[in-house]
DNA sequence: TCCATATGTCGAGACTAATCGACATATTTG
DNA sequence: CAAATATGTCGATTAGTCTCGACATATGGA
């Protein structure tokens, strides 16, 4: 990931409603949710979450399908992980002895159970 | 972490400078830099860098101490950490299978020798 | 104490972002 | 094709950010 798109996507996630739209679109992972139901969710004008999406939407956070009528969000989950990956890896910077730590602290919140991560990469 | 204090991190990363300033210091740990030292590398004016080292010192994301006439800056590394973590965790949101390839995909990245996390946290 | 060095604060101008009413476009239904 | 629904675009206003000159504060040394 390069910086400038590094910064699209901190840019995008450092305004409230943008980062709730986007908790909210991962919580709905992986049905995604109508511009609509976003916008009644969020109590937002349609047209004022209508530019937050374009925002999301070209920081590569979230990504838009036609569906009928509606156009249906959804959370780019690619995008979460090279962001933190970014964040991470570029704190090595060829310095594993930092980095290390990092991931060491990050590895035990989502592995509740063993085979979680073979499972899931199956999707 | 608390979705404010992400806010202001992500907010202080999203402008060029302060992500260079923030990687330049990360590189420089943990003996950290002096401010002008900082700014004269970046080719910024004194005050307008010290604006940014307040903005990042805001967010929490790095750290000042006054030695003698100077004032040395560090990154401070439970701060990528924290993020990183609100950015993982937060895809959890009670949901390991959403949660665990992304920490599969980030771990091998900075683990190239065995031991390498034990050895680190000794720090 | 006076001067040099190192950094921070204030204020103004330029630029950028956020919000929302009004209008435009796309899709489905009658 | 006309009307209803769902969403996007435009333009104006307001608010916030970035930058930097000028000034202020803090430290060390002559």
């Amino acid at each position: 990931m390069e910086s400038e798109q590094a910064i699209l996507a901190f840019a995008a996630l450092a305004q409230s409603t943008r980062l709730d739209v986007f908790r909210l679109l991962i919580e709905h992972e992986p049905e995604g949710l109508p511009a609509g139901d976003i916008a009644r969710h969020m109590a937002v004008p349609h047209n004022t979450m209508s530019t937050h999406l374009a925002v999301l939407t070209r920081a590569g956070l979230i990504e838009a399908e036609r569906h009928s009528r509606s156009i249906i969000y959804r959370a780019k989950l690619d995008a979460v992980r090279e962001l933190a990956g970014y964040l991470v890896k570029d704190c090595c910077g060829g310095r594993p002895e930092i980095c290390a730590p990092l991931i060491a602290d990050l590895t035990p919140c989502c592995t509740p159970r063993n085979g979680a991560i073979k499972e899931a990469a199956h999707d």
